[in-house]
DNA sequence: TATGGTTCCGGGTACGTACCCGTAAATTTA
DNA sequence: TAAATTTACGGGTACGTACCCGGAACCATA
């Protein structure tokens, strides 16, 4: 029952006549072998189908592989990087059985020069690999050209920049995601009455928000609804702002029968909403469960959360690196994370 | 730079100076060693915070670890259980890099001896693990009393038998993906109607349809809705006899709202509604983005789909037990898989 | 005390790969 | 054509753990 025969490096060696030190170095491409003796054990590669023993290649070599993760520091603004530091802490977890370590950076998204400072960082410490969530456009994008010179490969997360040579992103499809939110809005809508798209935020990332509130629209034209959209933006986090701005358009706009809030700040309008005297309440979209949205969705005063699965992203995001680095897997330029609906009903179920 | 300290079992050895034969000896527990040396070792070995290194291990022992799945095959009237199929293999490409093998087994859903047939096989094969989908339930609890005795570890996927002492049941929260079902119904819904609640199956696997049940009713005395709902069994899976039944079904109560499908047959319902003439079609709502539901949510007649991410449960089954087995990790005896909303809206990025 | 049987323990090799080092062969240079 | 390089390749050890095998120490019995 037992196979005798030699395995791997040692059976290609003995086929194609040459020392295991020389098939090493055709399995490398190192130098040092002859065009000659390089394709006679290239065949013998081929004719095995031979499979590398991780295991044993990795014991061996002794190696550490040093990923780098960078991402918003979570605030009591938000908690929303909680959940993909989770994921990726869990992925971290996974895979430091097989000598690969995680290392995570975090910025502020008040502070564009925090996270240029901890790209400094980075690349000071020579990682193999490089998580990060572009929050701030030109200054990733600095950033990444570096990386891409040192031949260090990165991944993002949550928001994209299309065209810069990342191995992947992982994070929602944003069109779609407004799309959805547009069919969200119009549960239980009454015709001729107005719908609000609410950007809540200081820095206005621009390409997030363009999509989403191109899908947005995209959704009302496809459906030839003859309702308005009002785009509103409030520069300030803070509730007081908020409720203040609040008032003003409501009572400018009497008739509003849905909000759509384009970010997790969703428990702000759903505040303001309750203490709020409404003859019926509009309907309240948002995005991602996080902690201050939990409450408001249990007692209905948000209707739907929209969440792209971040501690998902974090966890794949590592493990596409590792894919990537380890196994030289190919990696998908784009990987979309579904679009959930989540709802007083199924929020308990929901892996944030 | 270089860390020389020895490291692992020799650097234990050195330190409770024995050997390293006796240090592995204490680590698997096994006989030959004095109860003081052992407690010695076991001192160092708790000092050091020794964490074997896994790699070396594996590689060392040589062991294949094979698991066994057990789920029911992909026949022309529901492809369900390609998706955890598919979950399955990705595993196994993933693990089989560390060396764990994993050998399918299916089963039709219309003959219980298929089942029972595998379940001997599975056991003369002599596997390590097994993943299993517990459709019949007498015959289920046969085998895993087998299982239990020869100290094979066991998960249930899809559908729980809560009392049997499995490792864990990965596969959704029924009473509460019911009771989402309910809320679904509602949306756009007069009072006063009616709701179909529609089994369509040879075999009722009373568990799985009560629990759906329980929760869909809970939802509506909840709401306290005043409608009526009216439970409905199919019989027969094939389209005319579906379609048969239909048709007495709408003469008799015009007035009906709303239909729930309980599984993936969905589809057929779909089909009847679609070349039916009614005034107001009613609301849709079913299980599962299955191939034949896939374009009757597309066109609309389906509203909505409820989902459990078959694929991911596939995944997360096979490497609960890969976790068991190789790191000896906890698992919970339950995990429960969100309860997902799928639409025409976002069906396209859903990960099924 | 000799004999036989346990119990306890250490030496040593193997797992499959990475990589250092030394040397023979091929090539260039003088 | 001999010497100096460069190129090509093989021997051998190490990674950390598993486990076989053989020997010493201990114990019991006659």
């Amino acid at each position: 029952m037992k196979e005798n025969s030699p395995k791997g490096v040692k059976e290609i060696a003995r086929r194609a006549n040459v020392a295991i030190a020389t098939v090493d170095r055709v399995i490398h491409n190192r130098t040092g072998v002859s065009a000659k003796t390089r394709e006679k054990v290239k065949k013998v590669i081929a004719e095995l189908d031979y499979q590398p023993n991780l295991l044993a290649s990795r014991l061996a070599s002794g190696k550490i592989i040093t990923l780098a993760v960078l991402i918003p520091s979570v605030t009591d603004e938000t908690d929303f990087w909680d959940a993909p530091l989770r994921g990726i802490q869990r992925a971290e977890q996974e895979i430091s059985q097989y000598g690969v370590k995680v290392e995570s950076y975090f910025f502020s998204l008040k502070d564009p020069k925090s996270f240029t400072a901890q790209t400094t960082k980075i690349l000071k410490a020579g990682v193999d690999g490089i998580v990060l969530s572009p929050s701030f456009i030109s200054e990733a994008e600095i950033f990444v050209a570096k990386c891409k010179e040192r031949e260090i490969p990165f991944v993002f997360i949550d928001s994209n920049l299309p065209d810069q040579p990342s191995l992947s992103y992982i994070g929602p499809p944003l069109f779609q995601s407004g799309y959805l939110a547009g069919r969200l809005c119009t549960y239980s809508l009454n015709e001729g009455s107005k719908v609000v798209l609410l950007n809540i935020t200081k820095a206005l990332d621009s390409y997030t928000y363009k999509q989403i509130e191109k899908g947005f629209r995209a959704y009302f034209s496809d459906q030839k609804h003859s309702l308005t959209i009002l785009r509103v933006d409030i520069h300030q986090t803070d509730f007081k702002s908020v409720a203040n701005q609040l008032q003003t358009l409501f009572a400018k706009n009497p008739t509003t029968a849905a909000v759509f809030v384009t970010n997790s700040r969703t428990s702000l309008v759903a505040r303001y909403l309750d203490g709020a005297p409404f003859p019926k309440k509009p309907i309240l979209v948002g995005y991602d469960l996080v902690k201050d949205n939990r409450s408001f969705l249990a007692k209905g005063t948000i209707d739907f959360l929209i969440c792209h699965q971040p501690e998902d992203q974090g966890y794949r995001s590592v493990m596409a690196l590792y894919q990537s680095l380890v196994f030289s897997t190919k990696i998908n330029k784009e990987y979309y994370m579904p679009i959930d609906i989540v709802t007083k009903e199924n929020q308990a179920y929901y892996r944030n």
